[in-house]
DNA sequence: TCAAAGTACTTGGCCATGCATAGTACTTTA
DNA sequence: TAAAGTACTATGCATGGCCAAGTACTTTGA
């Protein structure tokens, strides 16, 4: 039990929620996921976003087509899905109680014992 | 891929802090706890909170001491160790950084496309 | 007296996700 | 045509939240 480890941990589940958010914005392929995620400073790493891309796209959430490149091979070009967009707003409820409620007991001052 | 799910891994890692929190404002056990975390509407079971604090006990976080109820079997009161409070510290840092981070990319406006 | 109900804590197994690592495939370039 | 760069794929591990069942102690009440 390391805060290494726990910050691992506590990225679960909410990296998912910024990758809907940035593909809600417009059709991004995985390099700019990433290059948005680092400057945000959330550490991600591809062995970590390509699975979840492969998750999203088959549960539906997302969809894409493949975009020749000037400078390599094919990209695949993301963009949320109808479901996608239901789904990425109740998460959005969903973080916004985790934060609320993680406030309520981290800002408790302590009123008796 | 459910709302439900994501629920559950957005909750990884952030009891751990929550539950540190709420021992570090003074000693208890875990039916106190229980009632915090559900005023904050942060949905908390038996069966997840009591490995929790073993591995908390285990790890040198916290401390217990066994004491008698006068309606029903002895509890255990929690309390935060030097390497608790060290970890707490280092957890809410961490906590800071990954809201910190999460606003950047959710409040972030479409610029370009 | 002793079964039933209540309280507190324990244990074993399941599952999904983040991550490390290695690998495939295509393009450019020198 | 070999090397380097870019983009995506696949496998397997570790972890923590959760379910479900179980243990153990105390109080209650017929």
């Amino acid at each position: 039990m390391n805060l290494e480890n726990t910050q691992v941990q506590m990225r679960k589940g909410i990296l998912e929620y910024c990758i809907l958010h940035i593909i809600a914005r417009g059709e991004v392929y995985a390099s700019d996921m990433l290059d948005e995620l680092t400057a945000a400073k959330m550490i991600v790493v591809e062995g970590t976003l390509y699975p979840l891309l492969t998750r999203l796209k088959n549960a539906g959430l997302v969809e894409y087509k493949w975009v020749e490149s000037k400078s390599g091979p094919p990209r695949k070009y993301y963009k949320l899905t109808e479901i996608g967009n239901d789904f990425l707003r109740g998460l959005t409820d969903t973080w916004d109680d985790l934060i609320h409620s993680t406030e309520m007991i981290t800002n408790h001052t302590k009123t008796n014992v």
